[in-house]
DNA sequence: GCGTAATATTTAACATGTTAGTAATTTAAT
DNA sequence: ATTAAATTACTAACATGTTAAATATTACGC
């Protein structure tokens, strides 16, 4: 009798493989009293400076949804790391910037990750870390065409005796 | 002047293919109303079926840290999804296992799961998905070796004053 | 045997993630 | 111009994630 699940977890193989990684970059975060997400906010906001960005371009850019985010710029708005305004041509956008303590606090922190990305390269080989980076954008230019072009439908009509309610 | 953060960000990669990977699974959990966290409980379990497992293997499993485990159990056990019981000899153990209604919704949802694998691999190619298991399974291997042999303290000694309070 | 350390789970306090819906504003179609 | 639709951000309610500490129990050294 075949198992009903033949297929290995491809989701949880690459959060696993996620966790794997970050944790050789968390300790430098905590360190500094940034979470992952302030972390990938600042980075963003500095790869990109010093262009404001709005919370729509933040949100793709770090994979945090928008209620969210809402939450995690006020608290690093709270602790003066980033500002938000209202934009003045369109009142229901808003632009987000690093604060002068953002930027050093990103000044301070980069080197760091920089030297753990050398440790890691010599760590786990060159070649493999390439291959990972070319690795993933393959998969993700495959699934990104494919789910523009969808062959199969990725939802399947389903009637609702099949979903037992939640309490 | 080279820039602060040369390299990719490759936690961030990781995360946003699972998100795009997940992404073609979600509807299918969501039409049987479970969490993400739910079904992989659901599948760890039924994969070891019918072995009970006890909270920690099961946040090794599913990388779910016990606190969160405990209330994604009290969750499931009150859908009637899993039981927890104490085991006899130990009594700081607790052994969870599949109800009978867990078993019949694993029933339920896996060969949705196995239809969208088998969509997968047509819509990105079988190659593609080959290789990111491959690839997956050798850099978390030489992470974990890695970890394991510290060259480099992954903890860099820090000065409290580069900390800034949480409030 | 007793006190201390180790282990397993839970609680507490908070940050983040989720879906659904709201509010304000702008765009676009009549 | 005026209404309807789309867009942007936010709120609400809840599930999950985090670290640190508490609780309970077992194991161990003496």
């Amino acid at each position: 009798m075949t198992p009903p699940l033949p297929r290995r977890n491809l989701p949880l193989l690459l959060l696993q493989t996620r966790e794997d990684v970050i944790a050789r970059f968390r300790p430098i975060l905590h360190a500094h009293g940034v979470t992952e997400q302030q972390w990938r906010v600042l980075r963003a906001l500095a790869e990109d400076a010093p262009q404001p960005l709005e919370p729509r371009q933040l949100g793709a850019a770090c994979t945090i949804s928008s209620p969210s985010l809402t939450g995690v710029l006020a608290r690093m708005d709270e602790l003066d790391l980033v500002a938000q305004r209202r934009d003045g041509t369109d009142a229901r956008r808003v632009r987000v910037t690093l604060t002068a303590r953002g930027r050093a606090l990103v000044r301070r922190i980069a080197p760091r990750i920089e030297r753990e990305y050398q440790a890691l390269e010599v760590a786990i080989g060159a070649d493999v870390l390439r291959d990972a980076y070319a690795l993933l954008d393959r998969l993700r230019g495959e699934l990104r065409a494919a789910a523009a072009i969808p062959g199969t439908p990725a939802v399947p009509i389903l009637r609702s005796r099949d979903r037992p309610k939640r309490r």
